[in-house]
RNA sequence: GCCCCUGUCGUCUAGCCUGGUCUAGGACACCGCCCUUUCAAGGCGGCAGCACGGGUUCAAAUCCCGUCGGGGGCGCCA
């Protein structure tokens, strides 16, 4: 809080979400562009989108697209951008060069395989060795030999020997001895840059304020501080985002089901739910559990209210939290997206967006409050839009089995077809006295009724359902009951 | 192996900075009861947590040290 109060007054606030394009907008990399996101418009700043791409062989345009997709369907819409490294090479080369004029790095002819072999001489199989520096201490004469000899050669940085600290907007002080840093690369021998250098300049040329990221950078994070010094430069803020786990309190994977943020679109969940459970991992927006919307979150939001352990993914709150947020929807707004739901299921039928929407619409108020996806809709609506009914096993076995039922319900069904106005309270008014006339308990035909009309032995009341269903409908339903 | 980060109910969190008001609050999940025509919703109640050990202090979930657990990094990946 009081650090975004100093920022405001001192300067705009630029934040970048850079995703690398190497599969879809996965749940962990959608809830630190949200954070991004939510930071940046608190502050009035900007959002800017960044496609780290470098890696050619690995990235696709196919994913970044799928990426691009994630975020606006999530509302997170970005100011600047999508800035694609590959289209910047020229520039990270130049940098990296500019260094090497500088003494700040230097020019490494080592081959792979060389450095493996040298590595594995070293004791714990070499995982406690670091670059040797071997060619800094190339003389000029052998230099010149592997030059002509046209070696690759990659550029590393020169590590200067202190100690880094930093003020971490999460987690607090920072501070690392360089001695356990290795002289890394900052352009591999085929003139690409590595990650440290492009995200640096980057970062520097799009004049990032705030560096909000997953906290696996924390260790990279001194690297790249290095490399603001030597381009003479003062580092952005960093903030470092604690990761999201699965069950097993491992990083969040596709081991865990469903990562990808379109598949939770296609299972029938809202961007604000997502939205809602994403930043209620590691931030509490108010004192109530519920939905926020986008203003609310953006309005309260803090990056020093984060908290720094790893949130755990719990998919039932996720649940609760879209039934929630569909519960509280009108009918009007859920229409378009049962609409599409009962489509793709091909329960639709046109009428529905015409002469039959006042009943669309009911039938929706009617489903809302025990759906928890908008899949939840088509399966529950399916009673009500078709005849092809399946009978539950169970169900028919407890209550479809009364002796009494085959003497009853013909004189239920006579009671409905006398009916002017099959509405709901009539119904119920209907039921009950032929129920008391009969000596039996209401509750008797309120199943039986359930079974024949839904097909499940669960359903919303059962007189507002008989209404929406109709009476020529519930009469037909009644009369198979001899069959079932 | 080295370095760094982290640790409040099963899960998400409030509280921690500024010790006492914390016999640690809320929510999800689970269980029970109420409502009732089933389910859901709602209401009420229950289960369950400060990782451990030292220290500082009249007093520690809160401050300090250590231990243990979990995670991440140590790439010519990002």
């Amino acid at each position: 809080m009081i650090y975004s109060e100093r920022v405001r007054i001192t300067s705009m606030v630029r934040v970048r979400f850079a995703p690398s394009p190497t599969g879809h907008l996965h749940i962990g990399a959608a809830r630190t562009s949200l954070f991004n996101w939510l930071f940046a418009r608190h502050c009035s700043g900007k959002f800017i989108l960044r496609i780290e791409d470098t890696d050619m062989a690995r990235s696709s345009e196919k994913m970044s697209k799928g990426i691009l997709e994630g975020l606006k369907w999530l509302g997170l819409n970005w100011d600047e951008g999508p800035i694609f490294q590959s289209e910047r090479i020229e520039i990270y080369k130049k940098m990296a060069e500019e260094l090497v004029r500088k003494d700040h790095a230097y020019y490494c002819y080592c081959l792979p395989e060389e450095i493996q072999n040298r590595k594995k001489e070293a004791p714990f199989g070499g995982r406690d060795w670091k670059y040797d520096r071997f060619c800094l201490k190339l003389s000029e004469e052998r230099k010149r030999e592997l030059e002509k000899e046209g070696r690759p050669k990659a550029i590393r940085f020169l590590v200067p020997e202190r100690e880094i600290e930093y003020r971490d907007l999460i987690h607090g002080s920072i501070s690392v001895e360089t001695k356990n840093i290795e002289d890394f690369v900052l352009l591999r021998s085929d003139g690409l840059p590595t990650y440290h250098l492009s995200v640096v300049v980057d970062d520097l040329d799009q004049g990032i304020t705030h560096v909000i990221r997953g906290d696996d950078h924390i260790s990279n994070t001194p690297k790249q501080i290095l490399l603001y010094k030597s381009f003479e430069s003062s580092p952005p803020e960093f903030a470092h985002l604690a990761l999201i786990f699965g069950s097993d309190k491992k990083k969040l994977s596709k081991r865990h089901g469903v990562t990808s943020v379109i598949q939770f679109k296609e299972d029938g969940y809202f961007p604000l739910a997502i939205v809602n459970f994403l930043s209620q991992m590691s931030w509490s927006p108010g004192e109530e559990e519920r939905i926020y919307s986008v203003e609310e979150m953006v309005k309260g939001f803090s990056l020093d209210k984060l908290s720094k352990g790893s949130p755990v993914f719990d998919l039932a709150k996720l649940e609760w939290l879209n039934g929630q947020l569909i519960s509280q929807m009108e009918a009007e707004e859920l229409a378009p997206y049962v609409t599409e739901e009962l489509r793709r299921e091909d329960l639709w039928q046109e009428k529905l967006d015409k002469e039959m929407r006042e009943w669309f619409l009911r039938l929706i108020n009617l489903l809302k409050e025990r759906s928890h996806t908008i899949k939840d809709f088509s399966v529950r609506a399916k009673p009500f839009l078709t005849d092809g009914l399946s009978y539950d096993p169970a169900g028919i076995e407890k209550y479809l089995k009364d002796e009494r039922l085959g003497k009853l319900l013909p004189k239920l069904k006579e009671d409905f077809l006398l009916m002017e106005d099959f509405t709901s309270p009539h119904i119920e008014q209907v039921l009950r006295q032929r129920a008391e006339k009969e000596g039996v308990k209401a509750a008797l035909f309120i199943h039986a009724l359930r079974m024949l009309v839904v097909g499940e032995p669960v359903s919303p009341g059962i007189f507002e359902v008989l209404e929406l269903v109709g009476k020529d409908k519930t009469i037909k339903r009644m009369g198979k009951f001899q069959n079932i």
